[in-house]
DNA sequence: TATTGTTATACTCTATAACTATA
DNA sequence: TATAGTTATAGAGTATAACAATA
């Protein structure tokens, strides 16, 4: 074959590896989420945590890290930067623990973060039927139990 | 609901997400497979390196990285790692370019891996009729795309 | 001019160990 | 004893900028 650019002159072996498709995907995915979000100077971590304490004011940084798999030393520095730029703030709860708020800002932050990741979903995920999506997410629910 | 543990007190607007799903899917699999390589000293991004240069005898760093998602410059400590351990060696090509080969150790680390790769697809996705697979591949794929 | 390999550097996310204070 | 928050630290992966040598 000529090498026309339209595709390799290599094998790729990963490529029929369905582990191999997943992460290259969710790579994809995620970077252009990164993107979209850039604009509000948050990453798609960070705003995954104020989407949390958005919908469940008063939780706490240990709550959110085993709901979305972040270990509880990892949350510190997360929970205490969005504190720092003034969108979450900290009630005391019991003297060990505190639960976290939006603030104003934070929450008019967490919904344009809300409106980006609505707009990336579409893009990334519309060209699917509903049963395509439906199965999608059944398959991805069972790959992560 | 009494806090019996079987299910959280708190709402998840991340769960709703295709790409939260795909990112959570894809970080337990990859986990699963690091955890599977670690005997052989390998990460996955290592493996899959391997596994291609042992495909493409002669195929360059900078091909890998095309074909990978892996930027030039990141592939330097990468194809070193592998070279020290003396699972690849390089062959000059054109003064510019080496092509980058499997030694014998190499070929038979890569097959090593290779198993452990299998083992791992079959663990994580042989839950799936082959419909089903068919239907997450062309998922996965057009995403990426 | 474009490409290969390289160095240097920084950022994001993740992981573990260990400590304090509180329940 | 278990949990919440914290500090310190390390390791993967990814990103950009810049350079020399070569095509």
């Amino acid at each position: 074959m000529a090498a026309t650019g339209t595709t390799s002159d290599f094998t790729n072996p990963l490529e029929s590896l369905h582990g191999y498709q997943l992460r290259r995907a969710s790579n994809a995915i995620m970077a252009d989420l990164a993107r979209g979000l850039e604009p509000l100077g948050l990453r798609p971590t960070e705003a995954s945590i104020l989407l949390l304490i958005d919908a469940n004011p008063g939780i706490t940084q240990s709550e959110i890290g085993r709901l979305l798999g972040i270990k509880r030393a990892n949350m510190v520095p997360l929970s205490a930067a969005l504190e720092r730029r003034g969108l979450i703030r900290r009630e005391q709860m019991d003297g060990r623990s505190h639960g976290l708020l939006t603030t104003a800002e934070g929450a008019a932050t967490c919904d344009a973060a809300r409106r980006i990741i609505e707009d990336h979903e579409q893009r990334s995920f519309s060209h699917f039927s509903p049963d395509q999506l439906a199965s999608l997410v059944a398959a991805l629910r069972a790959i992560r139990a």
